[in-house]
DNA sequence: CGTTACATTTACGTTAACGTCAAGCACTCT
DNA sequence: AGAGTGCTTGACGTTAACGTAAATGTAACG
């Protein structure tokens, strides 16, 4: 357990993970990330900025910051509970399961779009009969 | 020409294209859809339900209210403006282009997610690091 | 000591598309 | 007349993830 003590200020903090500093103040509030305090200041440890890894990661997958923090917690609390590890792979499957479903929904809708934009005349004339 | 009794309550709309009596006051509200009133009653047109229908597919196909009102209204006002109808093509085609932008964010989302699942060790060893 | 440069807390603002009351009219049936 | 049903108009509430502004602090520089 090397005690590496690279602390790093918030504004080091979004400069490396492109974010403003309302959010870090957010996720703190929202229990995602928890920085040390240098009287008034914060300062974000090597812990943090692994959290904020899996955040911004977590963002990208579509998960809510609500999902994370919950994913997160469970860790904190016992790293090694076999349940709670599939409680997590769980939470994963059902947000795979949501994107394959958005995705076909999307394929739909353009492949749709497309096809009145190659007619060139369905959507003229449903707008047409909707101005009556 | 038949002159079919084509007017229809509130109800009947909510019934034949599923939403809320809210929904159509408030797309009324929006000015995207114009009721006749008897006494203080909304009655629906046949215009009505074809704007509507046009609504609703605007919005699966992820337009918001106000492009969809900004599209109708060009057509109400002179349905045979080439140049109008060439912005209904150019705001579709850039709707097109975003969701082609958006299916291939989400395609990657799905394979790096999928990818962690399988590996089955990465995300958790990911969350560990993160709980220190 | 004054200014500059960051930092902090508090708290209201933003956006879309409705949801959810509350209070009351209009009509029909009994 | 009273009850029941359906419709109406307000008008505030909801949700997520921050943005933005105001008032204040404090630390180093010159």
């Amino acid at each position: 357990m090397t005690m590496t003590n690279d602390l790093m200020t918030i504004r080091q903090m979004c400069d490396a993970f492109d974010v403003t500093p309302r959010t870090l103040r957010f996720y703190e509030a929202k229990e995602l990330l928890f920085p040390q305090r240098d009287g008034t200041r914060r300062l974000f440890t090597r812990s943090d900025r692994a959290r904020l890894k899996l955040i911004l990661r977590g963002k990208r997958f579509g998960f809510s910051l609500e999902d994370i923090r919950q994913i997160l917690d469970l860790y904190d609390r016992d790293g090694s509970n076999h349940a709670q590890t599939l409680r997590t792979y769980d939470l994963a499957r059902q947000r795979l399961a949501q994107m394959e479903a958005q995705r076909a929904e999307l394929d739909e809708a353009i492949t749709e779009l497309k096809a009145e934009l190659d007619a060139g005349e369905a959507m003229i004339a449903g707008l047409r009969r909707a101005a009556e």
